[in-house]
DNA sequence: ACGTTTTCATTGTGCCCGCAACATTTGATC
DNA sequence: GATCAAATGTTGCGGGCACAATGAAAACGT
Protein backbone atom coordinates (compact mmCIF):
# COMPACT_ATOMS: atom_id res chain seq x y z
CA UNK A 1 0.00 0.00 0.00
CA UNK A 2 1.59 3.16 -1.59
CA UNK A 3 1.30 6.22 0.79
CA UNK A 4 -1.27 4.36 3.57
CA UNK A 5 1.66 4.55 6.25
CA UNK A 6 -0.43 5.26 9.07
CA UNK A 7 -4.31 5.53 8.35
CA UNK A 8 -5.31 7.32 11.61
CA UNK A 9 -8.81 5.95 12.55
CA UNK A 10 -11.81 8.56 12.83
CA UNK A 11 -11.58 9.65 16.74
CA UNK A 12 -15.38 10.35 18.37
CA UNK A 13 -16.11 14.38 16.84
CA UNK A 14 -14.75 13.04 13.63
CA UNK A 15 -16.88 10.21 13.22
CA UNK A 16 -20.28 11.69 14.83
CA UNK A 17 -19.54 14.97 12.22
CA UNK A 18 -18.88 12.77 9.43
CA UNK A 19 -22.13 10.04 10.26
CA UNK A 20 -24.52 13.12 11.06
CA UNK A 21 -23.50 15.10 7.37
CA UNK A 22 -23.88 11.48 5.70
CA UNK A 23 -27.16 10.48 7.18
CA UNK A 24 -28.48 13.61 7.02
CA UNK A 25 -28.31 14.91 3.66
CA UNK A 26 -31.04 12.42 2.09
CA UNK A 27 -33.79 13.29 4.55
CA UNK A 28 -33.08 17.20 4.33
CA UNK A 29 -33.68 16.89 0.97
CA UNK A 30 -36.28 14.55 0.57
CA UNK A 31 -38.20 17.19 2.95
CA UNK A 32 -37.57 19.71 0.65
CA UNK A 33 -38.79 17.87 -2.42
CA UNK A 34 -41.93 16.99 -0.16
CA UNK A 35 -42.66 21.04 0.58
CA UNK A 36 -41.74 21.44 -3.28
CA UNK A 37 -44.19 18.88 -4.66
CA UNK A 38 -47.23 20.56 -3.91
CA UNK A 39 -46.51 23.56 -6.42
CA UNK A 40 -45.56 20.69 -9.26
CA UNK A 41 -41.80 21.00 -8.79
CA UNK A 42 -38.63 19.02 -7.47
CA UNK A 43 -35.65 20.48 -6.46
CA UNK A 44 -33.98 19.28 -9.36
CA UNK A 45 -36.29 21.04 -11.51
CA UNK A 46 -36.40 24.27 -9.03
CA UNK A 47 -32.36 24.08 -9.47
CA UNK A 48 -32.63 24.63 -13.02
CA UNK A 49 -35.11 27.61 -12.64
CA UNK A 50 -32.83 29.46 -10.33
CA UNK A 51 -29.90 28.58 -12.71
CA UNK A 52 -31.41 29.89 -15.73
CA UNK A 53 -33.01 33.11 -13.78
CA UNK A 54 -29.37 34.17 -12.74
CA UNK A 55 -28.52 34.63 -16.29
CA UNK A 56 -29.21 38.57 -17.71
CA UNK A 57 -31.46 36.83 -20.17
CA UNK A 58 -32.59 33.99 -18.34
CA UNK A 59 -30.84 31.48 -20.75
CA UNK A 60 -28.19 29.02 -20.62
CA UNK A 61 -26.13 26.88 -23.06
CA UNK A 62 -26.77 23.44 -22.40
CA UNK A 63 -23.11 22.23 -21.62
CA UNK A 64 -22.83 25.34 -19.09
CA UNK A 65 -26.00 24.56 -17.52
CA UNK A 66 -25.11 20.45 -16.91
CA UNK A 67 -21.92 22.12 -15.43
CA UNK A 68 -23.48 23.93 -12.93
CA UNK A 69 -25.85 21.50 -12.21
CA UNK A 70 -23.39 18.77 -11.59
CA UNK A 71 -25.47 16.75 -14.40
CA UNK A 72 -23.82 14.97 -17.63
CA UNK A 73 -25.33 15.90 -20.59
CA UNK A 74 -27.59 13.11 -20.98
CA UNK A 75 -29.25 13.82 -17.74
CA UNK A 76 -29.62 17.63 -18.43
CA UNK A 77 -31.18 16.50 -22.06
CA UNK A 78 -34.19 14.19 -19.72
CA UNK A 79 -34.42 17.07 -17.29
CA UNK A 80 -35.11 19.47 -19.55
CA UNK A 81 -37.79 17.37 -21.56
CA UNK A 82 -39.92 17.07 -18.66
CA UNK A 83 -39.44 21.13 -17.83
CA UNK A 84 -40.24 21.76 -21.46
CA UNK A 85 -43.74 19.85 -21.54
CA UNK A 86 -44.24 21.67 -18.74
CA UNK A 87 -44.21 24.49 -20.49
CA UNK A 88 -41.37 26.05 -17.79
CA UNK A 89 -38.68 26.05 -20.08
CA UNK A 90 -37.91 26.07 -24.02
CA UNK A 91 -35.15 25.08 -26.19
CA UNK A 92 -33.58 27.45 -28.24
CA UNK A 93 -31.11 27.63 -30.90
CA UNK A 94 -27.86 29.52 -30.56
CA UNK A 95 -27.89 32.70 -33.18
CA UNK A 96 -23.57 32.38 -33.53
CA UNK A 97 -23.37 28.54 -33.06
CA UNK A 98 -25.59 25.74 -34.55
CA UNK A 99 -24.22 22.93 -32.42
CA UNK A 100 -25.35 24.64 -29.39
CA UNK A 101 -29.56 24.29 -27.86
CA UNK A 102 -30.20 26.94 -25.48
CA UNK A 103 -32.31 26.85 -22.58
CA UNK A 104 -34.42 29.47 -22.06
CA UNK A 105 -36.63 30.40 -18.74
CA UNK A 106 -40.47 31.04 -20.62
CA UNK A 107 -42.39 33.30 -18.74
CA UNK A 108 -44.57 30.92 -17.04
CA UNK A 109 -41.70 29.16 -15.86
CA UNK A 110 -40.31 32.60 -14.49
CA UNK A 111 -43.79 33.19 -13.18
CA UNK A 112 -43.97 29.72 -11.56
CA UNK A 113 -40.26 30.29 -10.04
CA UNK A 114 -41.32 34.03 -8.39
CA UNK A 115 -44.43 32.33 -6.58
CA UNK A 116 -42.63 28.98 -5.43
CA UNK A 117 -39.12 30.74 -4.07
CA UNK A 118 -40.75 32.27 -1.44
CA UNK A 119 -42.00 28.92 0.15
CA UNK A 120 -38.72 27.31 -1.11
CA UNK A 121 -36.78 29.73 0.93
CA UNK A 122 -38.99 29.14 4.00
CA UNK A 123 -38.73 25.37 3.75
CA UNK A 124 -34.97 25.67 3.36
CA UNK A 125 -34.90 27.93 6.51
CA UNK A 126 -37.31 25.73 8.65
CA UNK A 127 -35.39 22.68 7.66
CA UNK A 128 -31.69 23.95 7.88
CA UNK A 129 -30.87 27.68 8.34
CA UNK A 130 -33.07 28.32 11.16
CA UNK A 131 -31.55 25.60 13.37
CA UNK A 132 -28.05 26.61 13.11
CA UNK A 133 -26.25 29.49 14.86
CA UNK A 134 -23.93 31.81 12.27
CA UNK A 135 -21.14 30.19 14.09
CA UNK A 136 -22.39 27.17 12.55
CA UNK A 137 -23.22 28.50 9.48
CA UNK A 138 -19.67 30.18 9.21
CA UNK A 139 -18.22 27.05 9.78
CA UNK A 140 -20.25 25.35 6.77
CA UNK A 141 -19.41 28.19 4.28
CA UNK A 142 -15.76 27.76 4.65
CA UNK A 143 -15.78 24.10 5.53
CA UNK A 144 -17.49 23.01 2.46
CA UNK A 145 -16.05 25.93 0.66
CA UNK A 146 -12.88 24.12 1.40
CA UNK A 147 -13.99 20.98 0.21
CA UNK A 148 -15.46 22.31 -2.77
CA UNK A 149 -11.70 23.89 -3.59
CA UNK A 150 -10.15 20.28 -3.32
CA UNK A 151 -12.44 18.67 -5.11
CA UNK A 152 -11.72 21.29 -8.01
CA UNK A 153 -8.00 20.47 -7.66
CA UNK A 154 -7.94 16.93 -7.79
CA UNK A 155 -10.00 17.50 -11.31
CA UNK A 156 -12.62 15.09 -9.76
CA UNK A 157 -15.04 17.94 -11.17
CA UNK A 158 -15.52 21.10 -13.18
CA UNK A 159 -11.90 22.09 -14.46
CA UNK A 160 -12.47 25.57 -12.64
CA UNK A 161 -13.82 27.26 -15.07
CA UNK A 162 -12.47 30.61 -16.17
CA UNK A 163 -13.85 33.23 -18.86
CA UNK A 164 -10.38 34.67 -19.86
CA UNK B 1 -50.53 32.09 1.97
CA UNK B 2 -51.23 30.60 5.24
CA UNK B 3 -47.89 31.49 7.78
CA UNK B 4 -45.75 32.66 5.93
CA UNK B 5 -46.28 36.37 6.54
CA UNK B 6 -42.44 37.39 6.19
CA UNK B 7 -40.57 34.79 4.47
CA UNK B 8 -36.55 36.39 5.16
CA UNK B 9 -34.54 35.72 1.90
CA UNK B 10 -31.45 34.38 3.15
CA UNK B 11 -28.79 36.68 3.34
CA UNK B 12 -24.73 36.71 2.26
CA UNK B 13 -23.04 33.89 4.39
CA UNK B 14 -26.54 31.96 4.81
CA UNK B 15 -26.50 31.82 1.09
CA UNK B 16 -22.73 30.84 0.63
CA UNK B 17 -23.13 27.99 3.22
CA UNK B 18 -26.10 26.51 1.75
CA UNK B 19 -25.14 26.70 -2.07
CA UNK B 20 -21.53 25.09 -0.84
CA UNK B 21 -22.90 22.49 1.43
CA UNK B 22 -25.39 21.19 -1.61
CA UNK B 23 -23.07 21.31 -4.39
CA UNK B 24 -20.39 19.89 -2.48
CA UNK B 25 -22.32 16.25 -1.55
CA UNK B 26 -22.65 14.82 -4.83
CA UNK B 27 -19.02 15.98 -5.83
CA UNK B 28 -17.63 14.67 -2.65
CA UNK B 29 -19.58 11.32 -2.94
CA UNK B 30 -18.08 11.05 -6.45
CA UNK B 31 -15.29 11.36 -5.03
CA UNK B 32 -15.48 8.49 -2.28
CA UNK B 33 -17.03 6.25 -4.98
CA UNK B 34 -14.14 6.22 -7.06
CA UNK B 35 -11.80 5.76 -4.34
CA UNK B 36 -13.96 2.99 -3.70
CA UNK B 37 -14.26 1.54 -6.89
CA UNK B 38 -10.70 -0.04 -7.27
CA UNK B 39 -11.81 -2.39 -3.91
CA UNK B 40 -15.02 -3.75 -5.84
CA UNK B 41 -17.35 -1.85 -3.48
CA UNK B 42 -19.58 1.51 -3.92
CA UNK B 43 -20.53 3.71 -1.01
CA UNK B 44 -24.29 2.16 -0.79
CA UNK B 45 -22.44 -1.85 -0.61
CA UNK B 46 -19.83 -0.27 1.43
CA UNK B 47 -22.64 1.03 4.08
CA UNK B 48 -24.82 -2.49 3.75
CA UNK B 49 -20.82 -4.13 5.43
CA UNK B 50 -20.53 -1.54 7.71
CA UNK B 51 -24.01 -1.59 9.59
CA UNK B 52 -23.99 -5.39 9.53
CA UNK B 53 -20.53 -5.21 11.03
CA UNK B 54 -21.72 -3.52 14.24
CA UNK B 55 -24.13 -6.03 14.94
CA UNK B 56 -23.31 -8.39 17.46
CA UNK B 57 -24.12 -11.36 15.56
CA UNK B 58 -23.22 -9.54 12.03
CA UNK B 59 -26.84 -9.72 11.00
CA UNK B 60 -29.74 -7.49 11.08
CA UNK B 61 -33.47 -7.88 9.64
CA UNK B 62 -34.21 -6.41 6.42
CA UNK B 63 -36.77 -3.58 7.81
CA UNK B 64 -33.89 -2.69 10.03
CA UNK B 65 -31.35 -2.35 7.88
CA UNK B 66 -33.68 -0.56 5.34
CA UNK B 67 -34.45 2.22 8.09
CA UNK B 68 -31.14 2.71 8.59
CA UNK B 69 -29.68 2.86 5.15
CA UNK B 70 -32.53 5.10 4.49
CA UNK B 71 -33.48 3.01 1.97
CA UNK B 72 -37.04 1.44 1.04
CA UNK B 73 -37.82 -1.91 1.54
CA UNK B 74 -37.73 -2.72 -2.35
CA UNK B 75 -34.34 -0.32 -2.90
CA UNK B 76 -32.50 -3.02 -0.13
CA UNK B 77 -33.64 -6.24 -1.70
CA UNK B 78 -32.35 -4.78 -5.24
CA UNK B 79 -28.93 -3.73 -2.77
CA UNK B 80 -28.89 -7.40 -1.63
CA UNK B 81 -28.96 -9.01 -4.79
CA UNK B 82 -25.84 -7.96 -5.95
CA UNK B 83 -23.92 -8.25 -2.77
CA UNK B 84 -25.82 -11.88 -2.47
CA UNK B 85 -24.48 -12.33 -6.20
CA UNK B 86 -20.84 -11.19 -4.66
CA UNK B 87 -20.97 -13.82 -1.76
CA UNK B 88 -20.50 -10.96 0.92
CA UNK B 89 -24.00 -10.91 2.35
CA UNK B 90 -26.15 -14.05 2.72
CA UNK B 91 -29.74 -14.20 3.38
CA UNK B 92 -31.55 -16.38 6.08
CA UNK B 93 -34.76 -16.88 7.15
CA UNK B 94 -35.34 -15.52 11.02
CA UNK B 95 -36.13 -18.18 13.87
CA UNK B 96 -38.87 -16.63 15.09
CA UNK B 97 -41.07 -14.56 12.65
CA UNK B 98 -40.89 -16.80 9.49
CA UNK B 99 -41.88 -13.22 7.78
CA UNK B 100 -38.26 -11.97 8.41
CA UNK B 101 -35.30 -12.27 6.32
CA UNK B 102 -32.28 -11.68 8.03
CA UNK B 103 -29.08 -10.19 5.77
CA UNK B 104 -25.87 -11.76 7.42
CA UNK B 105 -22.54 -10.94 6.45
CA UNK B 106 -20.33 -13.33 5.14
CA UNK B 107 -16.95 -14.31 6.01
CA UNK B 108 -15.66 -13.32 2.70
CA UNK B 109 -17.65 -10.16 3.03
CA UNK B 110 -16.44 -9.23 6.91
CA UNK B 111 -12.63 -9.90 4.78
CA UNK B 112 -13.56 -7.60 2.26
CA UNK B 113 -14.83 -5.30 5.10
CA UNK B 114 -11.57 -5.19 6.57
CA UNK B 115 -9.49 -4.99 3.93
CA UNK B 116 -11.30 -2.07 2.49
CA UNK B 117 -11.87 0.31 5.32
CA UNK B 118 -8.77 1.62 5.94
CA UNK B 119 -8.46 2.87 2.09
CA UNK B 120 -11.68 4.46 2.67
CA UNK B 121 -11.23 6.12 6.03
CA UNK B 122 -8.15 7.34 4.20
CA UNK B 123 -10.26 8.60 1.68
CA UNK B 124 -12.94 10.49 3.65
CA UNK B 125 -9.88 11.75 5.63
CA UNK B 126 -8.55 13.24 2.45
CA UNK B 127 -11.20 14.32 0.96
CA UNK B 128 -13.25 16.22 3.78
CA UNK B 129 -12.15 15.27 7.84
CA UNK B 130 -8.54 16.68 7.48
CA UNK B 131 -9.56 19.98 5.09
CA UNK B 132 -11.51 20.95 8.43
CA UNK B 133 -10.45 22.56 11.59
CA UNK B 134 -11.37 21.19 14.90
CA UNK B 135 -14.06 23.76 15.73
CA UNK B 136 -15.71 23.24 12.08
CA UNK B 137 -16.16 19.32 12.92
CA UNK B 138 -17.69 20.64 16.13
CA UNK B 139 -19.71 23.12 14.07
CA UNK B 140 -20.99 20.34 11.60
CA UNK B 141 -21.63 17.72 14.13
CA UNK B 142 -24.08 19.77 16.36
CA UNK B 143 -25.55 21.65 13.48
CA UNK B 144 -26.62 18.25 11.19
CA UNK B 145 -27.50 16.52 14.74
CA UNK B 146 -29.78 19.09 15.12
CA UNK B 147 -30.86 18.88 11.78
CA UNK B 148 -31.11 15.00 11.89
CA UNK B 149 -33.64 15.50 15.09
CA UNK B 150 -35.37 18.40 14.04
CA UNK B 151 -36.30 15.68 10.77
CA UNK B 152 -36.91 12.75 12.80
CA UNK B 153 -39.52 14.70 15.19
CA UNK B 154 -41.39 16.48 12.08
CA UNK B 155 -41.67 12.26 11.39
CA UNK B 156 -40.37 13.32 7.57
CA UNK B 157 -38.46 10.45 8.68
CA UNK B 158 -37.51 7.22 10.59
CA UNK B 159 -40.41 7.67 13.32
CA UNK B 160 -37.80 7.52 16.13
CA UNK B 161 -36.79 3.85 17.01
CA UNK B 162 -37.00 3.09 20.91
CA UNK B 163 -36.73 -0.73 21.12
CA UNK B 164 -38.85 -0.37 24.35
C1' DA C 1 -10.54 24.16 -50.08
C1' DC C 2 -10.15 19.72 -47.69
C1' DG C 3 -9.76 16.60 -43.81
C1' DT C 4 -8.94 15.98 -38.88
C1' DT C 5 -9.96 17.00 -34.28
C1' DT C 6 -12.90 19.03 -30.87
C1' DT C 7 -17.28 20.46 -29.03
C1' DC C 8 -22.19 19.92 -28.30
C1' DA C 9 -26.53 17.63 -27.90
C1' DT C 10 -29.32 13.52 -28.35
C1' DT C 11 -30.44 8.51 -28.18
C1' DG C 12 -29.64 3.58 -26.58
C1' DT C 13 -28.57 0.78 -22.72
C1' DG C 14 -28.20 -0.41 -18.07
C1' DC C 15 -28.35 0.45 -13.07
C1' DC C 16 -30.49 2.22 -8.90
C1' DC C 17 -34.36 3.72 -6.53
C1' DG C 18 -39.28 4.51 -4.99
C1' DC C 19 -44.29 3.48 -5.33
C1' DA C 20 -48.01 0.30 -5.83
C1' DA C 21 -49.48 -4.37 -5.98
C1' DC C 22 -48.91 -8.85 -4.17
C1' DA C 23 -48.05 -13.17 -1.22
C1' DT C 24 -46.91 -14.73 3.23
C1' DT C 25 -47.01 -14.63 8.04
C1' DT C 26 -48.29 -12.77 12.40
C1' DG C 27 -51.28 -10.80 15.89
C1' DA C 28 -55.81 -9.03 17.50
C1' DT C 29 -60.69 -9.44 18.00
C1' DC C 30 -64.83 -11.75 18.25
C1' DG D 1 -61.03 -21.20 16.04
C1' DA D 2 -62.27 -17.80 12.19
C1' DT D 3 -61.57 -13.39 10.49
C1' DC D 4 -59.62 -9.10 9.77
C1' DA D 5 -55.78 -5.88 10.27
C1' DA D 6 -50.86 -5.09 10.37
C1' DA D 7 -46.12 -6.27 9.24
C1' DT D 8 -42.46 -8.13 6.06
C1' DG D 9 -40.27 -9.03 1.86
C1' DT D 10 -40.46 -9.41 -3.26
C1' DT D 11 -41.85 -8.09 -8.08
C1' DG D 12 -43.77 -4.92 -11.89
C1' DC D 13 -43.48 -0.51 -13.40
C1' DG D 14 -41.83 4.09 -14.15
C1' DG D 15 -38.40 7.75 -13.45
C1' DG D 16 -33.78 9.56 -13.04
C1' DC D 17 -29.03 9.28 -13.92
C1' DA D 18 -24.39 7.94 -16.14
C1' DC D 19 -21.64 5.86 -19.86
C1' DA D 20 -20.89 4.94 -24.66
C1' DA D 21 -22.04 5.64 -29.32
C1' DT D 22 -23.95 8.69 -32.79
C1' DG D 23 -24.77 12.79 -35.55
C1' DA D 24 -24.13 17.60 -36.36
C1' DA D 25 -21.38 21.58 -36.57
C1' DA D 26 -17.45 24.38 -35.56
C1' DA D 27 -12.28 25.12 -35.16
C1' DC D 28 -7.95 24.17 -36.82
C1' DG D 29 -4.00 22.82 -39.83
C1' DT D 30 -2.18 22.04 -44.20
Amino acid sequence: MPGTDTTPWLDALEMTAWRAYVETYADLMAALDADLKPHGLCVGDYQVLVYLSECDDDRLRMCDLAERLQLSPSGLTRRLDGLVRAGLVARQDADDDRRVKMAVLTDTGRAVLERTAPHHVASVRRHLIDLLSRKQLEAMATAFSAVRTHLDDMGHRSPAREEA
